[in-house]
DNA sequence: TGCAAAGATACAAACGTTTGCACAAATCTG
DNA sequence: CAGATTTGTGCAAACGTTTGTATCTTTGCA
């Protein structure tokens, strides 16, 4: 690897002038600048970022932390935050926490570790306040939060308008006919789920229907807590579901397939493409996650000032929020 | 942040001293290393990896080049990789190619001049020989390639049998009482696929079968060319098709249901989530993604030896080969 | 007790870049 | 044309570690 002392070495001039011709500094003569360029060509010079970064005191990587990166909410952030990060010149590191905590303090450890420009992430559910991650990150490391926020901490805050979109969810299933709904509402660490049980529950008081404790089951984000949760919810009483996630939703249709079920309404959220490609075809409340993740990148580039930015649900309406739906096997 | 030298100021001794009782060097008395390790303690030291890094000329980051993160199969070596990296000390960053051949340059460079330890690749569909690879990596950064790989290149090649994985999905096929089964083929400047190819191709010939051109579709691997091909294969006279890819085969689905069309079966490769929840449930040819990445990562530590690791594939048998099918919207 | 061997620490250079300051040359001003 | 300003380059330190070599201190043994 040729270094800019060679280039320098070559041209008979020092290695402060190519590394100010190389990175654009006005303080170097057009001519210079040209035989510089010329010669690192010719010797396929690369910076050495590593160097650089330890001389700048900061990289021009920017890390991302998920949950899981196989959730295709998550990776689809992640493909929009990179789209926006790529185009203004840094790099992304991604880092998973598995929904712990423990992962978390260890995936931001190692991103102050390696002096990155900053920081954008969605919170594991495992970890119930954001003090560790100020306390880990610092003064000089921005961060950028989506979906999953803490809202007291500093920084851009991206997410979703959860209460509207749960709002309008389960008005839906008022409309289609349901009377007796009831929600498989995810953890209350997090504000997204807490305000997604809120709107579910506006809309019933809208409709003259008083929420009730029974048909809220807390902490089902899953396939497995999901089934448990709508067999419970059969018992009770239900003929609907407005679920949190998708994947809680789908494991409530695995229960009522089971039993064959009919007028047994269900909304979903998140959007993940098997919904729309199983049969029949599950009504969501879609995020918006390439759109989030672009947002929540231009936070970061345009310095992460406080505050919250909105990015709008969709509610697709497909066939298990159909009234006549009869579940089957 | 804290630094060696102001731990070996506190403690009165050099900075040399203090990084070898942190990196566990044999030379330094049990003594000191016990004061130091205290020291850092309570000083909330770690260290600077940037400095690390430059200094001893690599990291501890192992790079992924990937064509798509939101692919499952992707998104889960990466989950096997991590996993199995992480527990050796290294970290991951993951670049997506989007399937092109400049993403793919631009990704190496990137991990190149991160000085990362090491790369793990699957290469874009857009890049059709390798040479590109190791101009940019050079002899020092070890190369594991994974699914996608140019044989030629040194370094170890973790692949699935595609081969005897598409002769017994053809066989299949052939054995549920198919006879002109067609293949979508995906692209053939990837190994994977062209072995994939002539797996289907030697089950035909074993039952006494002519492989014919007219009902190979090569360069089919998305939803839309899938549809295509689908529509054509009809025309040929085709009553199946296996599909080197889950989301071609989907698009074949569409075709099918459009028309409605009975005892057509269809067998895909990856076993994408939704080929189980689909219905009909799609039968599919399931690589083994999480232990690729696993054995990728392994390979890697173990010092990136020249040869290939064959992973198996297992066929999951659903509705979509079952001879008696009629597809329905 | 003396001397060699081993053990522990210090010294200093190096990794490759960036950047404040100094300085020289070129240009401008009156 | 002298002095002031601008422009371009060099010098040298710094970022925080790591590591080969040198130096000093123990320890062991005769």
């Amino acid at each position: 690897m040729t270094t800019i002392t060679e280039i320098a070495a070559a041209l008979g001039v020092t290695p402060s002038t190519v590394s100010r011709a190389l990175s654009g500094s006005p303080r170097v003569k057009e001519a210079t600048r040209k035989a510089v360029e010329q010669k690192a060509a010719e010797f396929g010079y690369e910076r050495n970022v590593v160097a650089s970064n330890l001389r700048r005191g900061r990289s021009d990587i920017v890390g991302i932390v998920v949950p899981r990166i196989h959730r295709e909410f998550f990776s689809n952030v992640i493909g929009g935050a990179e789209a926006v990060l790529n185009e203004a010149g840094y790099n992304v590191l991604i880092c998973q926490t598995h929904e712990r905590y423990e992962d978390e303090v260890k995936a931001l450890q190692t991103l102050r570790n390696n002096r990155v420009a900053g920081v954008l992430m969605s919170h594991a559910i495992g970890s119930s306040d954001g003090s560790h991650i100020t306390s880990i990150l610092g003064q000089n490391i921005p961060l950028v939060q989506f979906d999953r926020v803490f809202s007291k901490l500093p920084g851009t805050k991206i997410v979703s308008n959860n209460f509207e979109g749960a709002y309008q969810a389960t008005r839906h299933l008022l409309q289609q006919g349901f009377r007796r709904i009831g929600t498989l509402a995810g953890y209350m660490n997090s504000e997204a789920y807490a305000q997604r049980l809120e709107g579910y529950r506006k809309a019933l008081k809208d409709s003259g229907l008083e929420p009730s404790a029974q048909i809220e089951f807390l902490d089902t984000i899953v396939r497995e807590t999901g089934y448990d949760a709508c067999k419970k919810a059969l018992a009770a009483g239900c003929d609907a579901l407005y679920s949190a996630g998708d994947f809680s939703a789908l494991g409530a249709i695995d229960a009522l397939k089971e039993q064959s079920i009919s007028h047994f309404g269900i909304v979903g959220t998140a959007n993940e493409s098997f919904t729309a490609l199983m049969s029949p075809a599950m009504s969501s409340l879609a995020l918006n996650p390439y759109e989030m993740g672009c947002q929540a990148a231009q936070a970061f580039i345009d310095g992460a000032q406080d505050g919250e930015k909105v990015v709008p649900m969709e509610l697709k309406i497909r066939e298990s929020s159909n009234f006549n739906i009869t579940w089957q096997k």
